[in-house]
This record gives structure tokens, sequence and C-alpha cells, in this order.
RNA sequence: GCUGAAAUAGCUCAAUUGGUAGAGCAACUGAAUCGUAAUCAGUAGGUUGUGGGUUCAAUUCCUAUUUUCAGCACCA
């Protein structure tokens, strides 16, 4: 999908048509209070206060027909230079914009407006010259945001729309992005059988049905296994803790209103555990380790709870109960580079075999004036982030510094995706902390026989396997790779009283080779069962009948083709064992 | 949590201004045995999310509540 902020002429295009969007509010609404209208990726929003009057989607049709009727009249759109003072005396009457203007430095901006008629706003610019050159646009959907993007403030009115050089191009986008509703990994789920929620269970709170589970063993076994290789070793830690454990930790301190309140039972409180540091942290000081034993890699499939606020959950991709991949890797302080490029490979590696390749590497710093959030050590944190810089600039590695996305205890790399609807979320991460390993008083000792506290590396490749399996439904739109499916093989005799006896057979031949095989013996068409092969997304679709059977042939119809392929059985069977050895996307 | 929208059969949707619910698919039964995306016929399926109210009468109006969806805020 075109993203439209770094396309110079849409850029230009949508920014001047938030302005057109505005002007048709003003017409409509007179009392109108106008914040800001950005491009964004997706095309552009204004912030706008209406007062009481709240928009519905009901209103949009009848805001773009002033907004074309504004664009039909060609109004000419006029830059204008203003001094501080000018622009406040302009812009008085709005108080958003008096807050925009008086926070501008007067000595280094020289602050323009665009007129387009009877409506003028504060702008940077560029725009386009007319509103005639905004003929092809959509308001796309309305919706509250806080003022300044800040919880505590007042909500103000966001519409969003998008505009385009063409219909063409309008159209297409449109259609995008119904289509991206339809591989929504909720949708997906639920066609599929994948998982399900109840409200008797819970909100946020999915159910992996069979089909979900079987996609899940395998994500466990196969990150596992990648594990074990690089001498992780596993654990197995309890769901609850005390609230102690998360006290020392510090996270109780940060984050308790989002996790499930304590419970007190015989004088101690309890908690749901929202992470797994505090369990591995202990797990590495049950005994006392050498500088030679480093470093000591610690991993988890472990059960987490968290109490989302209820706007933000979302099918199995966020939920109050989610399940990380989760490992602590304690380290020397030497030994941080390497490890931390350990990590990356494992991330890379991993995406390779999962065809990821549409993701964004974003290096999460510290805000230095937020003295609440992070610990306040300035050596710490320039130590932590330098490191992380430069392992980063010397495997090469594209990525954009953001301020405030660190976590309290230290730095961190994180590996973002965009989900089919809705925001950019992260899938793997991995941490630097010099934090709560001082915390929790761990020690090593070094080769001249003194204590020494070591760094923790935090780390999920899979981040949740809730949330990446969420992401693989999208990706593939539920037609999973052979290793994954729930189904890998389904077999369907030609006709059911000659063919359906060697069926079983075959049937029994392929479970005892461990694959997922399964028989449709049901007194229907062979085009019906086809359809419904395809429908249910399963990778391998056998026809069996005389012609297979009398010459030990397998005819075969992979997922999305209309092509049938016959093979001899034997082959058969070495090749799809070939493919889902070597989690090979196709056969 | 905030702003807004929504909730009808397993699924996707219908039901004129208020007159106690319909269709397709799926399911079940029967017939058909048909070599690559829907064979035909029949049956069953619902306290219209839940509670309260207005009314002779509520899927429809009001109210509370739960859940879902779109954003916002949050995300160890």
């Amino acid at each position: 999908m075109i993203n439209i902020k770094e396309d110079e002429r849409l850029h230009v295009l949508n920014h001047s048509c938030a302005h057109l969007l505005a002007h048709a509010v003003k017409h409509l609404y007179p009392d109108a209070k106008f914040w800001v209208g950005p491009v964004i990726d997706d095309g552009f929003y204004y912030d706008i206060d209406l007062g009481d009057v709240s928009l519905t989607e009901e209103d949009l049709p009848k805001i773009e027909k002033e907004m074309k009727k504004i664009s039909k009249d060609n109004k000419l759109i006029k830059r204008i230079e203003l001094s501080k003072q000018e622009a406040l005396d302009m812009f008085k009457d709005d108080p958003y914009k008096v807050d925009l203007i008086s926070r501008m430095d007067e000595n280094d901006t020289i602050i323009s407006a665009y007129r387009q008629e009877d409506f003028i706003d504060l702008c940077r610019g560029p725009h386009v010259n007319s509103t005639k050159e905004m003929k092809y646009f959509k308001l796309l959907k309305v919706s509250g945001a806080y003022w300044k993007g800040d919880s505590h403030n007042k909500m103000l009115q966001r519409v969003y729309g998008v505009c385009f050089e063409n219909e063409e191009d309008l159209n297409n986008y449109v259609t995008e992005l119904e289509e991206a509703k339809l591989r929504d990994h909720r949708k997906i789920g639920k066609d599929l059988e994948i998982f399900m929620s109840d409200d008797l269970v819970g909100r946020g709170l999915p159910m992996f049905l069979p089909n979900g589970y079987i996609i899940w063993e395998e994500l466990e076994n196969y990150i596992k296994a990648k594990e074990k290789k690089l001498g992780y070793m596993h654990v197995l830690t309890p769901c609850v803790g005390t609230v102690n454990l998360y006290k020392t930790s510090g996270h109780w301190d940060h984050y308790k209103d989002n996790m499930f309140p304590a419970m007190e039972l015989e004088g101690e409180s309890f908690v749901l555990r929202p992470m797994n540091c505090p369990h591995h942290m202990m797990i590495y000081s049950n005994t006392l380790h050498s500088y030679k034993d480093l470093p000591i890699r610690i991993g988890e499939i472990a059960h987490d709870f968290r109490f989302e606020a209820s706007g933000a959950v979302k099918g199995i991709e966020r939920g109050r109960h989610f399940c990380q991949n989760d490992a602590h890797i304690f380290v020397t302080p030497e030994q941080i580079k390497s490890e931390f490029k350990s990590v990356v490979d494992l991330i890379f590696d991993v995406y390779k075999d999962f065809n990821i390749t549409n993701y964004r590497c974003v290096l999460s710093l510290r805000d230095p004036e937020d003295k609440e959030k992070y610990h306040p050590d300035d050596e710490m944190w320039n130590k932590a982030e330098n490191e992380l810089r430069e392992v980063l600039n010397e495997l090469g590695i594209d990525y954009t510094e953001e301020i405030g996305e660190a976590a309290f205890y230290g730095p961190k790399l994180d590996v973002n995706v965009k989900p089919a609807v809705g925001n950019e979320y992260t899938l793997s991460t991995c941490q630097l902390d010099f934090c709560l390993p001082a915390k929790f008083d761990l020690k090593y000792i070094d080769s001249n026989g003194e204590k020494k506290t070591p760094v923790v590396l935090h780390r999920a490749i899979l981040g949740s396997l809730d949330r990446f399996m969420a992401y693989i439904l999208e990706e593939t739109k539920g037609a999973l790779p052979l290793w994954l499916s729930p189904v890998q093989l389904n077999i369907i005799p030609v006709n059911n009283e000659y063919h359906l006896e060697y069926c079983k057979e075959l049937q029994e031949k392929f479970d005892s080779m461990n694959f997922r095989a399964k028989l449709d013996d049901r007194d229907e068409k062979l085009s019906y069962k086809m359809r419904e092969s395809q429908t249910k997304k399963i990778p391998l679709t056998l026809i069996i009948g005389d012609k297979e059977k009398d010459g030990n042939l397998v005819s075969y119809r992979k997922f999305g083709s209309t092509e049938t392929f016959t093979m001899n059985i034997d082959e058969f069977v070495s090749t799809v064992k070939d493919t889902i050895n070597n989690k090979k996307y196709n056969l």
C-alpha cells in the first residue's frame, strides 16, 4: 500500500485536503475550532473542537459534499506570511491556534498561513494552488482524539480522509482497505476455527481451538529448537507471584494499574504475573556463577496476564492473557555486543523462515526529561544506548531512534510490523538492562575472584505466540505453510463406493508419518468437497481414484491453484516430508 | 479508560412510519454415486446480547448493563 506521507505530490495534496476539510466544516459548523490537520501514512486527518456537537459517520457525506462544492468553486490558495503578533491577532478567536502560535519562536520562523477565500488556516505549507486540484478524496472515519495526545486533556473530534490525483487511485485504495478487513486475523481465526472467545469466559481472554493449538504447538517447538541450538535452557515458572517480587523489580511502581489486582491471602499479597523477568532473575541467583559460565540464557514459553484497557484488547493480537516467547540472557559487560548480535541474528533468521520482510526497526531510547518513568542514572543510560547503537550500526541494520519509547529499566531494539487493521505493533524485542540485576543483587565471580553484577538482555523473538500467530494469519491470509497447517493433506476419494477403503489406508500411512491428513468421506460430489477444501485453505488436496490406486500415484492440488499434479506416491511422501522438515512455504 | 457506532439462527445478512421475525450458506434426513470451487428435495434451527421502562402491542422508542467494532490514550 502506498505511503502517502512519503510521496511528495500526494503529501501536498493530502495536506491541502485537510484544509479543504476544515474549510467545509467551518461552513457547516461556524463555531468549530481547529487544532491540527497533518498528513499520515494513510492520508490525513483534522482534529476539530465542535463544542457539544458530535459527528458520526453519517455526517461525513454531508461534509464531503461541501468539500466538493468548495473544490468546484476553484478557490485560489494563497500563502500569507505573518509576524507572531499579526498571527496572534488574526487567530485570536481560536484558542487552539493561539496555543500553537504562542509556542512558536518568533526569531527563527516566519509564521505562514494559507488563505482560500473565506477560510484561512495556519500552516507551514506547501499547498496546491487551487481547491480545484482536490477532486478525488474520501472521508473515511471519525473518532475522538485527545488534545495534544494526552488523555488528561479534552477529547477533540478527528476526521480521517484521503486524497488522490485520480479516481482510479482512490478506488484502488478503498478496495485495498476493504480487502485488508478480510485478512484481519479475527475473521480468519473464526472462519478457520483457530480461536474463539466468549463473554462468560471474559473479555480479552481468547481460547485456542484444536486447529489453533496445533499451530501453537508447532510455533513453540520451532522456536524452542532454535533456542536450544543457541545454548538456551528452558524453565517453567509459576503464573502467580508475590507482590513483593514485583516491588523488588520495580514493575509494581510502574505498572500496577495494568496488572490484575493483588489477592490477599493469609497475610500475603499475590498477583497474576504480568511478565517473567523477576522469576528468571531468581533462577539466576539460585547458584553462584563464574564469569566462565556466562552468558547464561534462560528461556520460557511463559503465560502472562495483563489487565489491558478494555479499548486495547484485540483478538489474539492483544489479550489479557498471552504467552511470551521470553528469555533473559545474563552476560558480562564485555559480552553485551556479541550476545546482542546473536539475538538480532536469531530474529532475522526466524523472519526468513516466515517470509517476514515488511518490518521496521526502532531503537527505543529513554526521554531524559521523564525522571518519573526512567531510572535516573545518566551514565548507565548513555552507556546502554550507545552500546545498542554501535551494534546496530555494525550490523548495518536500518533503524530509527525514538525518544521516550524505552523500557523503564533500559533501551531496546523493537522490530515493528503493521497489522491488516490498526496500529503498528512490536513483534520482536531485545532490551538491554543494567537495572534489574542490581535490584535483585545478582552477581558473578570475575577472573580476579571479585563479585560483579551481570548485565541482562531481555528478548522475545516471536514476541508472544498469540500475537505472532495473529501476524502470520494476516500475512498468509490464513493459507499457512504446510508445516503450520492444522490439516496438511485432505484426501478426497473420487467415488466413495470404490475408493474409500484405499483412501483409509492412505490416511493411516500418512498418519504413521506424522502428517496431518484428513479424509473427506462424506457422500458428496468431488467438486463440492474440492470447494470446501479450498475455502478451508488446506494446503494439499489429494484426489484418489482408479488411476491413482492402480498406478501407486497421488494426484494433488495446492491451495489457490487450479492445476492438478500427479506424482508417484513415494516421491510425494518424500517431497512432503522435505517441505515440512525444512519449513518451506511451498511444495 | 475516552469519543462514536453496533449487537437479529452456527455464519453472512433482511424485516416499510412500533403490529411478537425472514433468506442464503452450514447442520440434520432422504434421493442422486457424479474425476477437480456449490446435485436436488425435505426437516430443524430464535425469550431479536442481558435487565428495566413506555405502549393494547417493542427487533423497532427510552434507560441501565455486557460485549464487539473504529479511532484516541496505554503497551513492562
